[in-house]
DNA sequence: TAAAAATAAATCGTTCACGATCTAATCGCA
DNA sequence: TGCGATTAGATCGTGAACGATTTATTTTTA
């Protein structure tokens, strides 16, 4: 057995052999990367992930979104009331579930979807990785998640 | 030209195709799988981190601790503060450069550790990876971190 | 069909996380 | 040596993020 395949305790307990590290100051890094291409939308990160949800699928409820973003209502209720004030969205609750609230893009909040077309490559490109190789690692990050959460 | 190797526009503004939201909700997954182990140390996941720097190497800086934990100031000094109140550690001026406050392991903070000897395999195994896949895939991300940072 | 259980959001309190700004201490160099 | 520039932390305001709880509605079931 190779000492990578078997680290030590000592090893283990090095923050720079953590994963979870790698990934919580990753996180940190995309969230410093988007921020100034964000800033021309006056959308925050977080706030940009909801509006990437609403433009693939418009009218969506609260319990909704948060499936899809692994998010609280505790989470997104203040959130999507910000989006609201700055106009980008409306939350209306369901006549047929009183219940639900149902998230639903303005005009704004549509037309936001184009000024926020190049933000991708901004991000892809400060990946330095290519196409194929983002995609791999997203899918192995991906299924990381899963094992995770089960 | 495959598709993979060339994604549609329409896909890149999937949701499930960032590389970003990949990291961005694992980091969630990973805090959710850390809180009952850490429960038992009264310690979140950010300060159970510092913990791991300052049980890797004691008597540090502020400074020193936000150049590897990649945070400010700002985050750090309440953090600190918490940990202090809980009497994990101790921040005392430096003497010779009144600017710095140097942050120690009390005794407590110290003995602290062996409770924790277990939190890195318990997390390992929810990971559902082989050791060396666990560091191949750290290794990833932490160039990517790096790219992204530069 | 009325009471109990379940569900959907919202609210509240606590903790990160950052940028901008402030204060205090040290350094540089004229 | 002294004063301007730099550096190290702290403070403040804003916005996530969560768990626990609350409120209102719907569904289940007795």
């Amino acid at each position: 057995m190779t000492k990578a395949e078997n680290p030590s305790h000592e090893d283990l307990m090095k923050l720079d052999n953590f994963l979870c590290f790698a990934i919580y100051s990753a996180n940190h890094a995309f969230t410093r990367v988007y921020k100034p291409l964000l800033d021309e939308l006056d959308l925050t990160y977080p706030q940009y992930l909801v509006m990437v949800v609403l433009w693939e699928k418009d009218d969506q409820t609260v319990g909704n979104l948060g499936e899809k973003l692994f998010l609280e209502s505790s989470t997104l209720t203040p959130m999507l009331k910000r989006l609201e004030g700055m106009g980008y969205i409306s939350r209306v609750r369901d006549r047929a579930d009183e219940r639900q609230v149902r998230v639903k893009l303005t005009e704004t909040g549509r037309d936001l979807r184009k000024k926020a077309d190049n933000v991708p490559y901004g991000i892809a490109n400060a990946t330095g990785m290519e196409p194929a190789e983002l995609v791999r690692l997203k899918q192995e990050i991906a299924t990381l998640r899963t094992s995770l959460l089960k």
